[in-house]
DNA sequence: GTCGTCTTGCTAAATTAATGGCAAGTTATG
DNA sequence: CATAACTTGCCATTAATTTAGCAAGACGAC
């Protein structure tokens, strides 16, 4: 498992593009590129998708890619122990859990 | 699992206090009692210590509740699936690792 | 009805985060 | 050294998120 810009990075140079390359295709200048590989900087996400595209991956993957990098950050910021990740899914299920409940309550 | 806000309440209620009770502990006013319990807002941050003092629980336990409730907003805001937040996970001990090493490679 | 408790909506202000673009510097290679 | 590829720092602007505070409404107990 890698860091969103080390999977970019990798996926980048199998093609054996350049990062000049690589960003153009999204529209992403070259120093833009750099800093997203080492994760000084966001892949504009409504680019999502063309990129998995792109990469013949599935969308959702990517995405997750790209997400995970946020939270992780947030999670450092609090400095929590990785504890935090599954306690977020664990609440993530119950709160779905309590809408299907109640949405089915208004029936 | 409960969410952050409903984890409050149940504390609360447990001592048998009134959100604005409860609220002046921390200098909260009762109507932002309300939205912190039901999520519309943010217990404030640099209070946790204290939270978690007064319920006389680990900090850390009381800080994953409440980070993890970011998380989990996040995620959703992405549409992403509950596998965001293990992927998060593998993520953060990869980033961990590769600290380590590079910790070692200095000397 | 009225009191205590709780919920919600709204908006302006403030805080925080993200972005774009340029400039300077590194590294590897021929 | 010259070039291509890449990295980093800085800063002004913009965007996004949070917050505070007030107002109004809901709900149950008495």
């Amino acid at each position: 498992m890698a860091t969103f810009g080390e999977f970019l990075r990798n996926e980048r140079i199998k093609k054996g593009l350049t990062q000049s390359d690589f960003g153009q295709i999204f529209g992403i200048i070259m120093t833009d590129m750099s800093k997203i590989e080492n994760g000084h900087k966001k892949f504009p996400p409504a680019n999502l998708e063309k990129l998995a595209e792109f990469l013949e991956m599935d969308f959702a993957k990517v995405k997750n890619l790209f997400v995970a990098e946020i939270l992780v950050e947030k999670a450092h910021k609090y400095k929590c122990s990785d504890d935090v990740f599954s306690v977020a899914e664990s609440q993530s299920k119950y709160i779905k859990e309590k809408n299907v409940k109640q949405a089915v309550m208004k029936f």
